[in-house]
DNA sequence: TAGATTGTTAATCGATTAACAATC
DNA sequence: TAGATTGTTAATCGATTAACAATC
């Protein structure tokens, strides 16, 4: 077991792997193998084998992993076995869409406020959470120790918004607005941007198309 | 201009700076270089030139690369040149959330109807684009002539929609369910799990902090 | 011509795959 | 003991970075 540098690859996979334990396990298996993990996911065998690898030894030879237990250490590496609190800043759909998202909910994420301008957004409750004005921001993510945020305002207001954000005692952003972000170095930043990866689909279906005729 | 191989790394980071592009331009820049591209969006200068090489020699040496002139290459490598048509499966937060998302259109992706099971829903206009029941999904989509679909129906659910829709004209899927889906080799599939983002940060954060504290 | 910046090749770095000894 | 499967090392593959000749 070594430590020092692990492929961001491997935690995305590290993900997928615990919820398809999860999933297997909901059907009652109990005893798992790198095989049948790699087979589940649409990745090799010794893929799944080198990811665990970072992080010690969880199996044992000639038998395989115990599903379970291998879903908790995996749950524990990804910093899941205790609740983050999340803010969401933008109540637009988007915004709205996310505060409801069961997936969240399920790994153990609590969104505990919506941030908006919009004075007629203001107090609205979705889904029991409440909608605040970004004046409030700083003193919410202290009163809930929020620790990540969620961008969801346009674009043109991101850096704005993170800008607020780098204020506080927030540690992590997670950013849907396409556009980049400044921001000190301590703050953890991870972009999802929709729309690229919808063009990295268009890209393979036209790109794809342009080798068929010719070329 | 060699055209093989192209890393996936190489079409997102092309999606980036088209849209960076295109911000410089609306400042009304008509010039600009590799190193402001890189600097721009957190890129080296070396990067940027290697992944537009992929595609053929669009700058001038000693000038620089017209902002427009580029902009107009990368939409068209990318296939955004033409409306691409999609549909949209699940109208649920998710769902409807995206149907409205104006990061699609501004690319050219055109949202031309939402399939849902639940008969409440059916008829229900959202934003122009009218729910239809699952049973019409065929029917809609070679009448749009839709070439993608978006997946925002449970994780119980998506295998089967995936099935469905790998009945259909349809040619590319994206996927937000999270779950792995099992589909035909001719069909080209994204997957977009927003709770794998979240675990990044949060295994960052995690990681860094037990770091600190010792180890 | 001198300065700037591209396009491209070669060197480096990192991640994946293959192979196999360890061991249940 | 024989069969299975892990954990790990070495080999391969691929992507990024550095360097520089080409050229505006």
């Amino acid at each position: 077991m070594k430590t020092l540098k692990i492929p961001e690859a491997t935690i995305t996979r590290l993900s997928v792997y615990s919820r398809y334990l999860a999933q297997v396990d909901r059907h009652g298996v109990t005893t798992i193998s790198s095989g049948e993990i790699a087979e589940g996911v649409g990745v090799s065998p010794a893929q799944v084998r080198k990811d665990l690898a970072y992080f010690g030894e969880f199996g044992t030879r000639g038998v395989g992993y115990n599903v379970k237990d291998l879903y908790w250490h995996i749950i524990k590496i990804l910093g899941l076995n205790t609740t983050w609190s999340v803010v969401i800043i933008g109540a637009g759909n988007l915004g709205t869409a996310l505060s409801m998202y069961g997936g969240f909910r399920e790994r153990g994420f609590k969104i505990v406020g919506i941030f908006d301008n919009d004075p007629h957004k203001i107090g609205y409750r979705l889904n029991g959470i409440e909608v605040y004005p970004m004046e409030r921001l700083e003193e919410i993510i202290e009163r809930e120790k929020a620790q990540i945020a969620i961008i969801t305002v346009p674009a043109e207001h991101a850096q704005e918004v993170a800008d607020q954000l780098a204020r506080t005692s927030i540690q992590g952003i997670l950013n849907f607005a396409p556009r980049v972000l400044n921001l000190p170095e301590r703050l953890e930043l991870r972009n999802v941007d929709l729309s690229v990866n919808l063009e990295i689909l268009t890209f393979n279906l036209a790109f794809r198309r342009a080798m068929k005729n010719g070329k």
